[in-house]
DNA sequence: ATAGTATTTGACATGACGTCAAGAACGTGG
DNA sequence: CCACGTTCTTGACGTCATGTCAAATACTAT
């Protein structure tokens, strides 16, 4: 076996920031190559095509992503974790300069067209399972919060109901880029759901 | 001056219709083109570039949707009015078959990408703008409804919430599809932000 | 050492966007 | 009524993207 000259990890790692910052069908594989200092021909050897390399570095991402979800929201009065959750969605969509958005939201937003067979379709699955997955955490934490008596409701309807905000709060970001409005709208979305204070 | 061969608005609405089922990246103006029966060279003498074919079609659904919008928000008691409006949202971005999504959120999060200094701001401040706009409506409807004595709270706050969760529901509604649970996660925000009836 | 295998590299095919010059169709002024 | 000019159309071209392939290359394991 040849060994590889270049740094499989290092890839994913460029391969991802591009295209969280020019979208995926924005950013070109010469791009990615010319960053990592490789190949085009081996970025096709390695991962297969541009689609298959983007999976890969997504899910990377989604699992990372989906551990700070978890610590966020994993400890601390119902309150306490809702916050945490909504000041980690924030920063999570304001980090890099200039800010990049959510890779999840504009992701799916892009690829999940209609026609889709090919990759769109398998990437949709991955970004609903995301989303699904943080779904099922912030339930979690109303359910708990219902058990303590902090919240009587439907945990469910209640965890729709923030993941929905959250992935609002990524749209309103891209146009209009003021954090201290998503701020807003996230301590009155706290307040909304679990009275006043 | 040689007559046009074509309708400029047949064109316009067959390529907002691709746009809008593929994304603006994943059509090409060859697939305008030969849709509408015209070569490719003519929609660049008639509209100037992808781009701009893209704007000005673009442009008409906005004018088109805001003008619903208002529609929606301008009669009935506060409830009445938010229930409307998000039966739009919802019927909007369930529209076609298979299902379209939101042509602005899915405008929005392609096409706003950081390096953006042509089209992409461009287009990012036409998504804004009617964000904007629509948000300024729904406020409108909460500041007549606290002059009703049918809310009491800041109107401009709740207006960006209210906005922020149908952005969220664009969001949700590519990841899943499931409209009965748009539906659920609507209602429930109107009972929110309203009281529970 | 050598044979085998995975990686690299460069050439190629296809299709996208966009430009340009030449041709075609129509109004208009003599 | 005819030639002229203006606008639209058409096809060829350049560039850059994705993806494939065969040939060259550099290790490993026998």
């Amino acid at each position: 076996m040849r060994p590889r000259e270049f740094d499989h990890d290092d890839v994913l790692r460029i391969a991802f920031d591009q295209f969280w910052r020019k979208g995926v069908r924005g950013t070109s594989l010469s791009d990615i190559a010319r960053d990592a200092g490789v190949q085009r021909g081996s970025l096709y050897n390695a991962f297969g095509s541009k689609e298959a390399l983007f999976l890969t570095a997504y899910e990377r991402y989604a699992s990372d992503y989906l551990g700070s979800v978890q610590k966020a929201l994993g400890s601390g009065t119902l309150r306490k974790r809702l916050t945490a959750f909504f000041d980690l969605t924030i920063k999570n969509l304001r980090s890099g300069s200039p800010p990049r958005g959510c890779p999840t939201t504009r992701g799916l937003m892009e690829l999940a067209s209609v026609e889709g067979e090919g990759l769109d379709e398998t990437a949709r699955k991955m970004f609903a399972d995301l989303v699904a997955r943080i779904t099922g955490l912030v339930q979690q934490a109303f359910s708990e919060g219902v058990e303590r008596g902090e919240f009587n409701g439907d945990p469910e309807t209640a965890a729709l109901h923030i993941v929905t905000v959250t992935r609002g709060l990524a749209v309103l970001e891209r146009a209009f880029g003021d954090e201290a409005q998503l701020r807003k709208i996230a301590r009155h979305t706290v307040d909304l759901v679990l009275g006043n204070r």
